[in-house]
DNA sequence: CGAACTGTAACTACAACAGTGGCAGTTCTG
DNA sequence: CAGAACTGCCACTGTTGTAGTTACAGTTCG
């Protein structure tokens, strides 16, 4: 949804959009949408201005914004899942599993936040552009 | 846990292991240890034998099993969450999202995959081993 | 037979999350 | 100034996923 909003905003760089048209595109809550808008916001993705009129703009260029920004700024917690509590202490395995574990997973989401920031919402605004030309040709 | 246990049953290859006694390690339950072997026997990595005296050993050689093998025996669906319905038809971007996220997300996530199966349940064992001899010279 | 296992179903408890309504605060416009 | 159009935020619901537990049937060995 992060990134589905951002798209839109990176369509149309002149004006803002509400949560209630970005809620449209979405087919879901302008609730739902201020709140995943206002984690991009803490992250410095996005602005936001109230009252009449208002609405939401890209804080930068879509060239500066990468699918990683949108990640982090939106996910908090590791993307695989550790042990639910630490093993036992008692067994030679399970005293190192953890720190094994540990850097392991991390090296395995690294390579995937790696590609996730080599796309940016640019990209993506790009591609739906040229999408949607394709099919407006036929 | 699927890898815990899995690093377990390669740390000795002679004997097989019970859920009870895998289940002690992770500080868990024994059904709970069940359950996710069944996956991995079904996915051909460990075998089971019933009654006493049974328990659970590996189907292959530790050097042949990843924790991308691990992995997609345990884990169904994508580990990046896409839009939970479709977005609307009526907008240009929306149309095209899903199909836009569905590329990059795959591409992210594989990456993940390609950097899981770079280690193997051997590797585990013998980073274990060394830092439980590194442990016990002091 | 009885002990020690796996296999599996049914249940609880809990956390995460999409979605919704309500309402206070802010800003522009007539 | 009044009202319309926004954001910001809280409290609540409903659903899903998952760790954990109990219970019990089936299997194997001594």
């Amino acid at each position: 949804m992060a990134i589905h909003a951002l798209t839109m905003l990176g369509r149309w760089d002149d004006r803002s959009l509400t949560s209630a048209e970005i809620a449209d595109s979405l087919a879901s809550n302008p609730v739902l949408v201020r709140r995943i808008l206002g984690n991009l916001r803490d992250a410095g993705l996005v602005w936001s201005t109230e009252g009449r009129g208002g609405g939401w703009t890209l804080a930068r260029s879509p060239r500066e914004i990468t699918l990683h920004d949108a990640f982090t700024a939106v996910e908090e917690g590791p993307v695989l899942s550790r042990h639910a509590h630490p093993p036992s202490e008692a067994c030679a395995i399970g005293r190192h599993m953890e720190a094994l574990l540990e850097k392991e997973f991390r090296a395995a989401e690294q390579a995937m936040e790696e590609r996730l920031s080599r796309t940016t919402i640019a990209h993506l605004v790009q591609e739906a552009v040229t999408r949607e030309r394709e099919l407006s040709e036929r």
